[in-house]
RNA sequence: GGUCGCGUGGCCGAGUGGCUAGGCAGCGGUCUGCAAAACCGUGUACGGCGGUUCGAAUCCGCCCGUGACCUCCA
């Protein structure tokens, strides 16, 4: 595998060159969503960051197993309050439904928004209800090798042993000490030992809905547990690359990793990565904080926020022009500059195809496909590969018009390269085809065109302008180009 | 309070100790009966104050602003 790919490791803080453990394969495992609402435009950045990352690992020839959980139990919500109620089984009752309805609802919803934004499907999409047993061996190997307790049928991870002879706390930087040192003191946890012990098992409280069977008690696992077993089961017992949300980071993934390590005995994973999050007016989009914007009200443009509604590849390309460890704005503004980019970008694509080869090549198609595969190189830079591919369209207008010529070999590499990048590897879809698809509707403004072309070879401008104008008031744009005339919806 | 990050031209957003990021908008031009569209060209910006250096927006210090995590969260 010829390939130069250094990845940003969330552990030491530092680009490193990606080396798989069993090249050619890959394990890939992304934390994906809980599926309680409706997805929002933060659940896509993490979808199209990772899609991304894998698409451009089979790119390189690499097999891929990408696993990307659902979540649809566990994750305490309010523990604070004592209730210990999991966020599936509220929405369930709030709803009058049964858990999995919930779970099923919105699992396919968010199964039909990332195909709909081109994200390839993972090799497995795990659910961490049907790997119940899987999680309570693992809590058994804990307990086993001495790094959690049972309290009044519920199991905690004992920070404090594990501490001794590993580290916790690495990958989000944090000392023990430290955190003993600043926790608050919140109700409801009399039964841990420590503040930072966290669950393993829960034991279900009578209005506890969502409950199975244990050793310890009727109850559900914790809310870190799913992904270190299902990580475990499907790439092993250590993988090469974990990935997930920046706000997952702590204490989701460190607890994973504790619970991993301890379970047997060593790392779990080699390469973490992590998102960085949608900010709306400078804030982080998220459920909790009320401020998030759903992909359906993206997509129709209903929402106070939105001056109209943006494509899918509008969407992609916006969050692909970020780099996926930086923070990105959400605005009409920012959207709307992107979706006009994405347009000509797809356009001089689309043209790739209307170049023909010259004798000789007169300019060299080589810096501009090395920078590309330099930025993508380079942490998955996808703006500066985007930049590149600008300069791309660049070349392909100097081609068309006949300035510059590649002979048959340049172009063919050129194109393919354009193609590959665009289509494979950005996950971009061609533009929709804008002409309408009614046989009868394109003879009708065929007609409109071509009285419109008499009219001004007449000179006649007062009526091929009312063609013009009355035509774009019905939502469809006529464009005058030098080979005739063209139409586009528009709106 | 603790930990970590960010502050780039009108907007979005890369990157870097000296070598053009890019997109959108604007401006100029080509094309056009006019316009739109399309295409070509064009912008020395990096929060403030000090310091290191031949040279810093890029390194260091301080300050200001702002955000994330520390509770479920992509």
């Amino acid at each position: 595998m010829e390939h130069k790919l250094s990845l940003y490791n969330s552990l030491t803080r530092k680009k490193e060159l990606f080396k798989p453990l069993h090249s050619p394969h890959v394990g890939l495992y992304v934390c994906g969503p809980t599926v309680y609402s409706e997805p929002h435009l933060g659940h896509v950045r993490m979808a199209i960051t990772f899609d991304t990352l894998f698409r451009y690992l089979l790119h390189l020839g690499y097999k891929v197993r990408y696993v990307r959980n659902i979540t649809d139990v566990g994750h305490l919500e309010d523990e604070v309050a004592g209730t210990g109620e999991d966020k599936i089984s509220k929405k369930a009752k709030l709803e009058q439904l049964e858990p999995m309805e919930v779970v099923q609802k919105y699992k396919l919803m968010f199964q039909e928004v990332l195909q709909i934004l081109n994200t390839l499907p993972p090799s497995i999409e795990p659910q961490a209800s049907g790997h119940i047993i899987e999680q309570q061996q693992m809590i058994r190997r804990i307990m086993d090798n001495g790094y959690a307790y049972e309290v009044n049928g519920s199991v905690y991870f004992d920070i404090e042993t594990y501490n001794k002879k590993y580290t916790y706390g690495q990958l989000s930087g944090r000392k023990v000490e430290d955190m003993l040192a600043n926790t608050r003191q919140l109700e409801g946890q009399q039964e841990k030992r420590s503040p930072l012990d966290f669950a393993l098992w829960k034991k279900a409280g009578d209005e506890h809905i969502m409950r199975w069977p244990s050793e310890w008690s009727e109850g559900f696992p914790g809310w870190h547990l799913e992904c270190s077993a299902m990580s475990t089961k499907y790439l092993g017992e250590t993988f090469d690359i974990h990935g997930g949300g920046l706000d997952l980071l702590f204490p989701h993934h460190e607890c994973e990793i504790a619970q991993t390590v301890a379970s047997q005995g060593k790392d779990h994973v080699r390469y973490w990565m992590h998102n960085n999050m949608i900010t709306i007016d400078g804030q982080k989009m998220a459920r909790s904080l009320h401020n998030f914007i759903t992909l359906k009200e993206l997509f129709t443009g209903s929402h106070e926020k939105l001056e109209r509604g943006y494509t899918p590849m509008n969407i992609r390309f916006f969050l692909l022009q970020a780099h996926y460890r930086s923070t990105l704005d959400f605005s009409n503004e920012a959207l709307q500059a992107s979706e006009k980019g994405l347009h000509k970008l797809l356009k001089a694509i689309e043209n790739l195809d209307r170049i023909q080869a010259g004798k000789q090549s007169t300019l060299s198609v080589v810096p501009v496909i090395e920078k590309c595969f330099e930025a993508l190189n380079d942490d998955l830079n996808t703006p500066i590969a985007i930049a590149q591919l600008f300069e791309g369209v660049r070349l392909i207008n100097l081609l068309l018009e006949g300035k510059e010529t590649l002979d048959p070999t340049d172009l063919e590499r050129f194109s393919t390269f354009m193609k590959n990048i665009c289509y494979e590897v950005l996950g971009l879809q061609p533009l929709e085809q804008s002409l309408t698809h009614d046989s009868a509707e394109e003879g009708l403004l065929q007609i409109l065109v071509d009285l419109r072309l008499d009219a001004r070879k007449n000179k006649d401008f007062a009526t091929s302008d009312l063609i013009r104008d009355k035509l774009n008031e019905l939502g469809i744009a006529l464009k005058d180009t030098k080979e005739g005339t063209t139409w586009e919806r528009i709106g």
